[in-house]
DNA sequence: ATAGTAGGGGACTCGTCTAG
DNA sequence: CTAGACGAGTCCCCTACTAT
């Protein structure tokens, strides 16, 4: 077993054969386990029969089999009915090494649903409440004191129930609980009332024409590699991750494209701690792309590729990638200096999907330079309205003609 | 002045339901 | 059969804070 976890752990990924391997032998290690387990003994008597007792209704019961794998069989099932029966914590940690395994998560999500585990369930008596003990009421009464104590908002909330789903729903196909997780929350009564609520600034998400161009004019001044960096999100709209992972191949400067393949991430490693690193997309991913860029921002590049012309990276201080989290230091200094509230790298996404809308560009266009999915998220996220009052009432006026 | 980290919550996708 | 509304689930950006 350790051998197979090893190679799972260390390449992240499983062989069919490997998954198979593993499954059999946990399976195995269980059985050992349970027939340890159990109390009385197991013999064949003169007619060759096989035979056990088991404690079926506070008396002993005699059981009968013609060959030894089947009376095992039925003190496995027995004893794994009645001894299995894992705490919260216990639950929680198969259910997210389970889906670690067969590669359903990305690590970010397994970071997110580790923090809300920390954060709603660690450290109270929830945690140790063994899953057979569990009823509808219970759990109940944990939901609804955690959405109090922590004054949850809803989204919090929407956390919380996604780590008890997922932990019930385990539970119920391994057998341990008959508590269905989706029936319970579609029937909680909770009202709207009871989340905190955030109130949110509006126009903080954008940067106004004036705005970006004291930015531009600011980085010609002050042409940095990070400055520069900054100038190339303008100018491509590109998430911070996806910038900070760029490399020099990703351009091509014949079709005047870039490559948008990979992306930074940060997660837990084994020991907790954080890690930030690049992972390549999965070439289904709608993520992989070709944007459009225009000569400017080649440009751009060629200024960068000046400044760092040995670079895996496209963006590298003394051989170091310069990371998403350092790109949007200099955004926020740049704001700084140039005298504008600090907004961070995404609003430049937001502001450049906005401009191109605003200027009547195709929406499949804009879907796919900023590598949405859903043209419904381009409009939903990223439509708004930037033109000024003036040119809003000469729009009402020409569509209005009565 | 810059890097690193933890954790919250916003950004995004996907599946399901419904009206027409 | 399809668009779109909606909620659930996943992924990633941002904030706040510490450290150097």
């Amino acid at each position: 077993m350790e051998d197979v976890l090893h190679k799972a752990l260390k390449y992240d990924i499983l062989s069919e054969e490997d998954l198979e391997n593993l499954e059999n032998r946990i399976e195995v290690q269980k059985r050992e386990d349970l027939l340890n387990k159990h109390p009385y003994s197991i013999w064949q008597g003169k007619n060759g029969n096989w035979y056990t007792k088991l404690p079926v209704n506070e008396q002993l019961k005699l059981i009968k089999r013609k060959n030894k794998a089947d009376i095992e069989n039925i003190i496995v099932d027995f004893w794994s009915e009645k001894l299995e029966n894992p705490t919260i914590k216990e639950l929680f940690n198969q259910w997210i090494e389970e889906r670690e395994l067969y590669g359903e998560l990305r690590k970010s999500s397994i970071k997110k649903y580790s923090n809300d585990y920390k954060r709603f369930i660690k450290g109270t008596y929830f945690e140790a409440v063994h899953i057979r003990n569990l009823d509808e009421e219970k759990l109940y009464l944990f939901v609804k004191n955690t959405i109090v104590q922590h004054s949850l908002t809803a989204k919090g909330f929407s956390g919380l129930r996604i780590i008890l789903k997922g932990i019930l729903k385990y539970a119920k196909r391994k057998k341990y609980t008959s508590i269905s997780a989706s029936v319970f929350f579609q029937d909680l009564d909770i009202g709207k009332n009871i989340f905190r609520k955030k109130h949110k600034k509006k126009e903080n998400g954008r940067f106004t024409d004036e705005e970006i161009r004291m930015i531009i004019h600011y980085i010609s001044d002050n042409p940095t590699i990070r400055n520069l960096a900054i100038m190339l999100c303008i100018q491509t709209g590109v998430r911070v991750g996806e910038l900070a992972s760029l490399k020099p191949e990703d351009i091509n400067y014949q079709t005047k494209t870039i490559h948008i393949q990979r992306t930074e991430i940060t997660y837990n490693d084994r020991n907790g701690k954080n890690v930030v690193t690049v992972s390549e997309y999965p070439k289904t991913d709608e993520s992989d792309r070709y944007i459009i860029i225009l000569d400017s921002c080649i440009d751009t590049v060629r200024r960068i590729r000046l400044l760092n012309p040995q670079g895996t990276y496209l963006f590298e201080e003394k051989g170091n990638r310069i990371r998403s989290n350092g790109l949007r230091r200099t955004l926020y200094r740049i704001c700084d200096k140039v005298g504008i509230p600090r907004r961070g790298p995404h609003s430049i996404r937001r502001t450049y999907a906005s401009v191109l809308l605003d200027n009547y560009t195709d929406e499949s266009l804009v879907q796919n330079q900023m590598g949405h999915t859903d043209i419904a998220t381009t409009r939903k996220y990223y439509q708004y309205c930037r033109r000024d009052e003036a040119e809003q009432r000469q729009q009402i006026k020409e569509a209005i003609n009565y």
